[in-house]
DNA sequence: TAGGTTTTTTAATATTATATTTACTTTTAC
DNA sequence: GTAAAAGTAAATATAATATTAAAAAACCTA
């Protein structure tokens, strides 16, 4: 799991360390502040992805907190949700007005937070849509799922044929010397036989397409688009 | 409007009557229980949608009895409120420790009781609405309520392989990586030999189909449709 | 809480996909 | 034309996974 932060915000010490408790056991950062004010300086110092905010809090109510948090220019990516107590629904209303995502109701049930709060930094994540994705020509790599498009066809490859296309295909029309292939994909240490490459960069060929990579003789491999 | 099923509990037969009744012409199923005891096997039989409980009571008070019915599992979903009479402050307090979702003050208005269950019943359908419900291919996968349909069968698992399912489900054509998996269906402290997972994909693959999981030697396992 | 049941994990073995080597053939640059 | 480099197919080795059965935990239930 990423390294994700979560700014947990209420006045009453119990919800802190019960809901932090809940949280932390899930693998998430917890950061907590016990006011309205005090939020909105852990925000900016901690940038959390998700902040929960009670709304009913001495000094700065979470309402206010919410939109001076909102106004923070590195924190707009930041979900904020809203503890409220069941019945004010008012406060519904106006934390929507004041940029909240999403409300969670009191009394908590700390499973049920649990799976809200993985539900928003699923849509978070889905916002972000930043993975690890390369495109050249017709292929898309996806390191993070271990797959290959070519084109729209699906293409599943073994470890090695991955990494060593995912090596060429970094930098379309670079010639990687097989030295350096050996070291990115095998590794420093591992010696291999003199025809090893040859036989995977073989195995590409047959299942991308000849024509994507090019030998260039004496030095190494080459992928082209 | 679907089957709705209201537990009332209070020893007051009168009250059991003139409550009951006033729900029952709404159209709600009402079960009624006079002791706390009483309530807690009703509540495991008929699976109420919401239960209505009075605090003093003989044999085993309200708050003893939602504490027990909130273990059950089944009712994890289920609103629990309150019948407290006015000045009680302290059941309030205390029902809400014991999970309780509302309180409901006596002398009871027959009409403020029942559109206050309205209120309550409508939350609960909101909250069912956003419920963790996935469907991928013929399978849906109710994560609330630990169920599988594949089709129209149902099949029920065990929790390891149900939430390894719900992994492998929740994006189908990602390739999981064995420690990705061990990470989020074990948690991170867990330590299990190297065989564990691919013992639970067997018997995922018995039970779901052998064509939907798919082994990416040295990398993981993927859910295809 | 004892006893039975289910679920989970382990351990030992078998199987398989993948990686590597081998023994050759072909290409290419000079 | 030739020697070094790369290509190829098949053989072999290796690492990863599949399969079982059985032990250990966890879970019920009376």
């Amino acid at each position: 799991m990423q390294d994700i932060t979560i700014l947990l915000v209420d006045d009453e010490p119990d919800i802190l360390e019960i809901v932090g408790y809940n949280l932390s056991s899930e693998g998430y950062n917890v950061v907590t502040a016990e006011n309205g004010a005090d939020a909105v300086k852990a925000a900016k110092k901690h940038k959390p992805n998700l902040i929960i905010l009670d709304v009913m809090m001495p000094e700065m109510d979470g309402i206010e907190a919410c939109e001076q948090i909102r106004k923070i220019p590195d924190l707009q990516n930041t979900i904020i949700t809203f503890l409220t107590a069941r019945g004010e629904d008012y406060s519904q209303v106006a934390g929507f007005d004041a940029g909240a995502d999403d409300y969670i109701t009191k009394p908590i049930k700390p499973k049920l937070l649990v799976s809200k709060v993985k539900a928003l930094l699923r849509r978070l994540k889905a916002e972000e849509g930043e993975e690890n994705i390369t495109k050249v020509g017709d292929l898309t790599i996806n390191r993070d799922e271990y797959k290959i498009l070519n084109g729209e066809i699906e293409i599943i490859l073994p470890r090695k044929e991955f990494e060593l296309l995912s090596l060429l295909a970094s930098n379309p029309g670079k010639v990687f010397k097989r030295e350096d292939i050996l070291n990115k994909v095998w590794g420093n240490e591992v010696v291999v036989g003199g025809r090893t490459i040859d036989v995977h960069i073989r195995k590409l060929r047959e299942k991308i397409g000849d024509n994507k990579f090019k030998t260039v003789k004496g030095v190494g491999y080459k992928f082209v688009i």
